[in-house]
DNA sequence: CAGCTAACTTAGTCTGGCTAAGTATTATCG
DNA sequence: CGATAATACTTAGCCAGACTAAGTTAGCTG
């Protein structure tokens, strides 16, 4: 049994909307928002620059600068610069934006892990299954 | 072979960004946002009151006050009163609007629907398979 | 009918997108 | 080698869209 394209994208469209208010009650209560938490994840492994991190993330320089403007006053990264290029400038972590990381991190599985305690084993197998398609079907193109 | 909800989730939050920027993408170079598209959305069926809005689209009520003054500026909506209570304030298409709604939806489910092409029957049957889980997984909670 | 509740709007603040323009540094080319 | 172009950021200004707090009007209830 084939599954037309068309209908596929007419379905997945009626869901997008419940992906973004599941999505904003994920982030509800935390600290800091979605993209935030998003930014400090580039951060993990080391500093980036300013253009990795614009690019990383789908949005334009200056709307880097304005995120990273923020984070810093909030004590948590701190801005850098490239020995190699004075040009360039990196953001790194703090201590306390590691810390904020890891708990925004946990709480916002924890609670995707709670609604996946709410469905049977064989929908858990059927999303796991289904991963390397949306991978396919989310990543840039 | 079972799936542990925890594992689950944190494969899933990996893949939320993509998700995010892939609907920025499926949405650029609309004249409506994502956001306003979703509402006309709503007022497909008939008008609705901003309670009922706010409510859907998980936001408080001055934020879709808001909403529909932009909408309404734009001439996609119009305002009105409810009969039997004149406190209610209802949102209705207009021609223009309902013209935007259809053209807006068109070239989403285009965009998706060009994304599932690049997939294989497999994949697809995949994302189809697991859309019921996904239901429930996004459904208010 | 007095007072509470409900439905909206208004006002003010914030995040987070964008473009255009400015600055400093590096790279290129004649 | 020096003028010019390109690159990496920041600043300034605009807009959408989220929030809370407070104001207005209408309905409900004792």
């Amino acid at each position: 049994m084939t599954v037309p394209e068309r209908e596929l994208a007419e379905q997945l469209n009626l869901r997008l909307r419940h992906v973004v208010l599941m999505l904003r009650r994920a982030t509800a209560d935390q600290p800091v928002t979605a993209q935030q938490l998003s930014v400090l994840g580039s951060l993990e492994h080391g500093p980036r620059r300013m253009t990795e991190l614009a690019a990383e993330h789908g949005v334009r320089l200056p709307t880097m600068t304005a995120q990273i403007n923020r984070l810093e006053r909030d004590g948590l990264v701190e801005r850098g610069r490239d020995g190699s290029d004075a040009r360039v400038v990196t953001a790194r972590l703090t201590p306390t934006g590691r810390d904020v990381l890891t708990d925004g991190r946990e709480r916002r599985i924890g609670y995707l892990a709670e609604r996946f305690a709410d469905l049977t084993g064989e929908e858990r197998a059927a999303v796991a299954a289904a991963l390397p398609a949306l991978d396919k079907l989310f990543s840039a193109g």
